[in-house]
DNA sequence: TCAAGTTTTGTTATAATATAACACTATTTC
DNA sequence: GAAATAGTGTTATATTATAACAAAACTTGA
């Protein structure tokens, strides 16, 4: 089933000041308290880079910023840290340019679109409740039982086509 | 701009059948002709397979099947001729399993939703004015232009939901 | 038809993304 | 505190995709 997100419509939930992060990990970690996992020094750094990065990162890029801070780290150092926040719903996989991205309200499951801008890579999530139901309208005459849906939508922000 | 598919709603667009297959090359022949493109033998013979295949396959699989055939492969040859098809709009690549699949009606331009499986990796190509217009009014008011929605659910199909 | 230009293909090498497997450490549980 | 569980470090490797350049095949126009 596709889970919908609380606040309703035209709500985004990028985020990336300094003091958002800091506000993201506290609830992150509330959250996994609550939900009896544990927020380790890693995954805290790399929601944390995550987070302060402010749009998609690559997992080699999150490997390097991660190296940076003197930490041991490897490709599965970072893989296993993303699954599990991906999997808490702290941040989200964009499959079609392999990056990740946190998301600012994972205290509720939701299904998100992505606006992903082909020229500069800035990438807007947007949450709408009709485009969810509808892919439940369209799956349900096939029996297909919906557990999670992707969309990624690419095109050009504001800006970018201003500038062309 | 999202462009949308010629039958509004509720069709499928995959098909397998060994007659079928052959109706569609005719139909990619005669499609690149109008567009003064070159429909080559390899450009066939890649169609040929993703067609054949029914379902989703990985670019190594067409490669190794390529193969079989006697002809001499390497990866390139496979995605040069997946690039051209893709844009073609004679096939999609699924981002979220990195595979490619034969769409049967490119006569028109059109944005799908993908259904896919993810016990069997069935996958069912559907069609929806309503979730396309619903992207187009999302992305509006962030002043952002779509270009391609990418739109790939999973779950679990009829037959595998039974099973369970 | 043939020469020049363009497009397509062959080939080698390599980049980018992701996981398997296993040993070791830290944490939880009882 | 011992046993069980969960997390991490490390090495190796799988999977997916592209760069670069030479050779071949087509197209175009004289």
């Amino acid at each position: 089933m596709v889970e919908s997100c609380s606040h309703s419509d035209q709500t985004s939930c990028t985020q990336s000041s300094a003091e958002q992060v800091a506000v993201f990990l506290d609830q992150a970690a509330a959250l996994c308290s609550r939900r009896n996992l544990r927020f380790t020094r890693l995954r805290q750094q790399v929601l944390e880079l995550v987070c302060k990065a402010g749009q998609p990162v690559g997992a080699y890029q999150l490997l390097d910023a991660l190296r940076e801070t003197g930490r041991s780290a490897a490709p599965p150092t970072v893989y296993r840290a993303l699954d599990f926040l991906l999997e808490q719903g702290l941040v989200h996989r964009l499959a079609t340019n392999n990056t990740y991205l946190a998301c600012a309200h994972p205290q509720l499951p939701h299904a998100a679109v992505f606006l992903v801008c082909s020229a500069c890579g800035h990438t807007q999530e947007v949450h709408s409740r009709g485009i969810i139901d509808e892919i439940g309208n369209r799956a349900g005459p096939f029996g297909f039982t919906v557990e999670h849906a992707a969309v990624e939508v690419s095109g050009l922000c504001v800006r970018c086509r201003r500038e062309q």
